[in-house]
DNA sequence: AACAACCACAACCGCGAGTTA
DNA sequence: ATAACTCGCGGTTGTGGTTGT
């Protein structure tokens, strides 16, 4: 090689910046499927025209399923002062500590918000006030150490501090939640269709932030790894039935960024759709086959009903399969613009067992709608 | 209504560290 | 030992949305 660094890319062969829903799910359903090895080669195989490290950055940033959502919580943000008093600006080590948070969206809020706030906070207080401040800021802040900070996430459950044993029969108690999923994706009828009746919310509403060692902060991370997909939210996207745009879909908790998808998306997005739809039913053939009294690895297993589980729930969300309002896990009604266009009152509800494409396939989108239900 | 200023945040860039051949 | 390569981190920029005039 000659001198000096190589670049990361050809400038000139990749596409540069927002990213599109379209490109957004090949990458989804390229990980998915392969993992990330090499983040270099990734773009080539997953057919997108985009660096390897605009890849990652999108999935580590945005696309990763375990990535919360949605405005930091008060919470959170003390939390942030509080480490960045002991990190600095090492956004990577804080966002460790934030499960679910990226180390750019902490940066992020640091720079936007709370940096602001601090030296307002501090222009204005005395220095006797300072003192007070930061022990008041701080929930138990006898210790200045950062490895067992703790608070709880969500504002309408109670506290909760877990060491890293009760973390983990936290995480078994997770697994009889999979059970009650592996029996309901037992039934093939089911399988691809709806499945927010699996009470996923008490999982996720659940959120814990654990008191750990270092040592237990890695132990925790693999944990969480293994866990991830089940506490997964549904991904960046969801259809939003009080949209006025047709075919549009939304980011989750972004309701003032609208993104859409083209419902006259090229072929290779529907069949990228497609292909992901029949991997994901394989999947669900092979948890069948495994016989119930032989369960291997739980872990292992439970990510991969988790996997598929959000899967099927992102292609619901994708195509616009919404649940009624009840659960019902057999029946499915239409968002508003799809049912329009399809002729059929939106209150209508399809009974999953009898459902029938309609006469009027309008389109690819229509088309692929109804393969996939 | 039009424009400017500001804000938030996704994405990019360059560098250092670790790994591999 | 070292050049080449890859990844991850932190700083910075660009862009779209919001607010104020």
């Amino acid at each position: 090689m000659g001198k000096g660094r190589a670049p990361c890319c050809d400038k000139n062969q990749v596409k540069r910046g927002p990213w599109s829903p379209a490109e957004d799910l090949k990458l989804i359903a390229f990980i998915q499927k392969n993992g990330h090895e090499n983040w270099r080669a990734l773009p080539k195989q997953a057919g997108l025209l985009r660096c390897g490290k605009s890849c990652r950055l999108r999935w580590i940033n945005y696309l990763r399923p375990d990535v919360k959502r949605g405005n930091f919580t008060k919470e959170e943000e003390e939390a942030i002062i509080k480490l960045h008093k002991d990190f600095g600006n090492k956004w990577s080590k804080i966002a460790s500590c934030l499960p679910g948070r990226t180390d750019n969206e902490i940066k992020n809020v640091w720079n936007t918000h709370l940096k602001k706030r601090l030296s307002v906070k501090k222009s204005s207080e005395s220095s006797a006030d300072e003192s007070k401040l930061e022990s008041s800021s701080i929930t138990s802040s006898s210790s200045s150490s950062s490895e067992s900070f703790f608070s709880n996430i969500n504002d309408e459950q109670p506290t909760q501090l877990v060491t890293m044993n009760e973390k983990i029969e936290l995480d078994s108690e997770k697994k009889v939640s999979n059970e009650i999923i592996i029996s309901i994706t037992e039934n093939p009828k089911e399988s691809s269709t709806s499945f927010s009746f699996v009470d996923e919310s008490n999982i996720l509403n659940s959120s814990l932030i654990v008191a750990f060692t270092p040592e237990q902060q890695q132990q925790q991370q693999q944990q969480q790894q293994l866990c991830s997909p089940l506490l997964t939210s549904l991904g960046p996207y969801d259809v939003n039935n009080n949209n006025s745009n047709n075919n549009a879909l939304q980011e989750v908790d972004k309701p003032n960024n609208l993104i859409e998808i083209p419902w006259d998306s090229d072929d290779d997005f529907w069949k990228l759709i497609a292909d992901n739809f029949e991997s994901m039913q394989s999947n669900e053939i092979q948890l069948e086959e495994v016989p119930a009294n032989q369960t291997p690895n739980l872990v292992e297993e439970s990510v991969q009903v988790g996997e598929t589980m959000k899967w099927s729930h992102e292609f619901d969300n994708e195509f616009g399969i919404v649940e009624t309002k009840e659960c019902n896990k057999d029946q499915l009604s239409l968002p508003k613009n799809y049912a329009g266009e399809l002729g059929v009152d939106p209150q209508t509800t399809f009974d999953l067992d009898a459902m029938e494409r309609p006469e009027s396939e309008l389109d690819l989108g229509y088309i692929q709608l109804w393969l996939l239900a």
